[in-house]
DNA sequence: TCCCTGTCATTGGTATGCAAACAAAAATTT
DNA sequence: AAATTTTTGTTTGCATACCAATGACAGGGA
């Protein structure tokens, strides 16, 4: 029946027009553009080396949080990097449950070596957009991340 | 000014500011919306039986197109669909390299069943925003995805 | 001191993704 | 037309990330 059009709701939903299908894309497309650009390192794993340049010396916990990854994944991305002796983990002596990362000599070089093609990969991943709209998109998606760490505040 | 800024483009990376950052955190809180409204599937499943509801029959490489998975996720989505019944496959009979899938009745059934779930998915995904946001954001996603398919039309 | 509650780290199971291997079809050459 | 090359399709193996559940420790009362 080749009539018979239906207004139901159901009926119209077209999977390129949902949010979430566009930003797997987008998210696939920056992935892509990560490995080329900085093989040697995952987003997560650079990530934690970021904050770990930034912060110190840090408890798993609480560089996943800087990071936003549970301690699940916090720990596959510590174990990775350790194997590699590029980040050292040590028991915290005032809290036994607590196991305190930091970065070695060899992991903050490697960092410091990958920084500037980090920037590029941003650059790079923003390219089609326009210097305006670059500014947009950033506030965009901050403002949709707020309301996941809980609106109040 | 608050004493010497300097451009140094290698000193001044901030995490937080990063695209790549910022949409792993937005497609978190978007996956995690997502798995509470619709626990039974993952986005990938999902796209795929939207896609097939849309298709009608396709070659699982053909589906992985359309849903932006390569062949070897796409495989392993179908996998588990077809396990669950959802999905049925045969050699396509004009090319024997090739595998067709479909809808089966309870897999036609399933996702007619969460429809109205996916798009109320993608409301809350962009609550944060205004209307007039949430058009401009996914016109970004899609310029921005543009670039990935090769500017050639 | 003995719970009680919350935090921390780890384990197991599931899903996505890439790269490489393998199979079949189509296109090209001889 | 037969043989060779190129393209397309599927599958396998490996790495990563995530959630849910578990066990270990800390700190605050009763």
């Amino acid at each position: 029946m080749a009539g018979a059009e239906r207004p139901a709701p159901a009926a119209g939903y077209r999977l390129d027009d949902q949010v979430g299908f566009l930003m797997r894309q987008a998210n696939q497309r920056h992935l892509a553009i990560f490995a080329r650009m900085i093989p040697e390192f995952t987003p997560t794993q650079f990530a934690a080396l970021a904050k770990l340049a930034e912060l110190g010396s840090v408890s798993q916990n609480d560089l996943g949080r800087q990071t936003a990854m549970d301690s699940a994944t916090m720990k596959g991305v510590i174990d990775r990097l350790a194997r590699r002796g590029l980040v050292a983990t040590r028991p915290d002596p005032s809290d036994l449950r607590r196991l305190l990362i930091a970065l070695t000599e060899e992991g903050r070089a490697a960092y410091e070596a990958q920084v500037d093609a980090a920037h590029a990969i941003t650059a790079e991943t923003l390219m089609p957009l326009s210097p305006a709209e670059r500014g947009q998109f950033l506030g965009l998606l901050e403002r949709m991340i707020m309301a996941r760490q809980g609106g109040a505040k």
